[in-house]
DNA sequence: ATGAAAGCGCTAACAC
DNA sequence: GTGTTAGCGCTTTCAT
């Protein structure tokens, strides 16, 4: 094993200016720079995080915890973040709440021997007050993106309103009058950005808002389902229903073809997150492309403490077969 | 923070025993193991990660790597590795395996400053040569679950012939006659099992082999429903489709829309994975569930050493309404 | 079966 | 700017 006084001893210096390179501090002079590098170089040496951690007190390890229900969201999220964290020298361990742990134990396990630097949640732990609160007791830094709860920690907004409003316009723009909205589960679903964005567009459009058309869902195909069954079972159905993801939208979509219905001809479908399962539908699925690089991004400087460069990021309509007929029958198909 | 020495003070015994405690070594009496418990519980002490890894040379980490390439299976894989380490006070580590990086540079890079004491890899990447020699030359522990391939590390089986013939077995026994295949891209296909049990299971029904209802896809969506339609503008088309996997199997279903086929009427189409989007399908996906949990609790167990007591594991056919009109309408839509 | 002492490879604090 | 000296909190010898 090549250590740091292998390099020392190599470049002929002491050891805390091998350090000082190796964590990029000022107050090294180039030469002295280049010196060392090459020592480092022509030794193979590579530092032993275990040590580094130990002295520093720091991981160098950011945690990152799934919640057991899946979704392609979080799993996205989940990538985007390792790759981050690879660019910054860190690493990115994950851990799994287990069904029916409490809060507080899944915290204390967490943080208890890898004393991660960070903790990121996006939803829906990030969303669980009790988690949040546990995790502000370990005084662990934490950041969280697209929550819709305020508390311990910083959070990465994300800015639906928009594009939301942008779905809703190019829905009313291919003909549809009678457009239904499958909301989220909040409390105040109107505080939900997306359901902001739904009325705003209605009202550009000269379209009533009619409470019988906004169902609340729970995020879940089967839920999503059940709320366009009772959507088209109105004595005057919409012709078209905005799903605020997607897993609901194919629920919807499963609803529809249960009786028939053609779409987007009968019934016009759109969700919300571009999930694989979007496009391996057929139709396949109008839908929003939320900007997951960029939140993971910011999510990881906000935690390494570069809060100041975040990108500003922009949510992207995809317009598809299920809304538009003859709309990109050539979608990328991924393995899923 | 509260150290082992403080643990070793309250309980009045030496540091050595505390670790012994600690560790579950042999040669510690009942009572001696008691007290030093009791100190634990009372300090509230939490061994430190890093100073043990210093220590003792290891790292209780695992690394899994995650091609970039996403598929559900690889997820679910993950979770469960994850949710198993934990039960062996290990963590895991994820590592996204970039675009056009070399297979070299990945290993060094995920193996170089965090030193895992394994790595496990999952389909495709298990099957990639150049990484396992990498990893083989880096001296690390592997493991590879259900590589097609052999070479370093070890390597965790899974039996898919049988599955795959009861899957052919039961599309011949609702009536269909005609069934092809969509195989895996291996270059001897005839090697996989999913195929052998496709041939046995025709064999069985006293359906004749045809090469041209054989089509290779590459696990995509795209492949397998390019491989659909090649299938189905057949002089004779099929009446069934068996796709090795649900993405090839959710191609051939967007196929068979597109020209107006009803399923499973007209051509019943079967994968393999229980992927999410096999649930949220109209008509649903009959598709084959892997033992996933069991596979990673396998794998794991071979990775720390514990190879004695692996388990045996079934893959369980799940038939839905793409194959039996009137089956399990009723699936479980998980958020996706 | 238990204890004492010596590191594991690095960074922090300070001296120069 | 650069070098020296102490540890970080554990496990590992090796005594006893």
């Amino acid at each position: 094993m090549v250590t740091i006084y292998d390099v020392a001893a190599k470049a002929g210096v002491g050891m805390k200016t091998v350090s000082r390179v190796l964590n990029n501090e000022a107050h090294v002079r180039p030469a002295m720079k280049d010196r060392v590098m090459k020592a480092i170089d022509e030794l193979g040496y590579r530092p032993n995080l275990a040590a580094r951690q130990l002295a520093a007190s720091r991981s160098f390890l950011i945690t990152f915890i799934l919640s057991d229900v899946f979704s392609s969201y979080q799993t996205s999220m989940l990538v985007a973040a390792s790759t981050e964290c690879r660019l910054r020298n860190y690493h990115l361990v994950v851990e799994v709440r287990d069904q029916d742990e409490t809060a507080e134990r899944l915290v204390e396990r967490v943080t208890a021997n890898l004393r991660p630097d960070g903790i990121m949640l996006v939803p829906p732990l990030c969303n669980d007050a009790a988690i949040v609160r546990a995790i502000e007791s370990k005084g662990t830094r934490l950041v969280r993106v697209a929550s819709t709860l305020s508390g311990y920690g910083d959070i990465v907004p994300v800015r639906d309103t928009d594009v939301s409003h942008e779905m809703v316009a190019h829905i009313a723009a291919t003909g549809k009058s009678r457009i239904a909205l499958i909301a989220p589960p909040f409390d105040k679903a109107a505080a939900s950005e997306r359901v902001t964005g739904y009325r705003s567009a209605l009202a550009d459009a000269r379209l009533p808002y009619r409470a019988d058309y906004v169902v609340k869902g729970d995020f879940t195909f089967a839920s999503g389902k059940a709320a366009a069954e009772q959507l088209l079972a109105l004595p005057e159905p919409p012709d078209a229903i905005f799903a605020t993801n997607d897993a609901m939208a194919l629920g919807a979509m499963a609803a529809a073809r249960q009786i028939g219905l053609d779409i987007p001809r009968d019934i016009a479908i759109a969700g919300f997150d571009d999930s694989p399962g979007s496009r391996t539908m057929y139709p396949p699925l109008t839908t929003v492309r939320q900007p997951i690089p960029g939140m993971a991004r910011n999510a990881i400087s906000v935690l390494l403490g570069h809060a100041d460069a975040l990108e500003e990021l922009v949510p992207e309509l995809i317009i598809r077969g299920s809304t538009q007929p003859g709309a990109a029958a050539e979608v990328h198909g991924e393995d899923m």
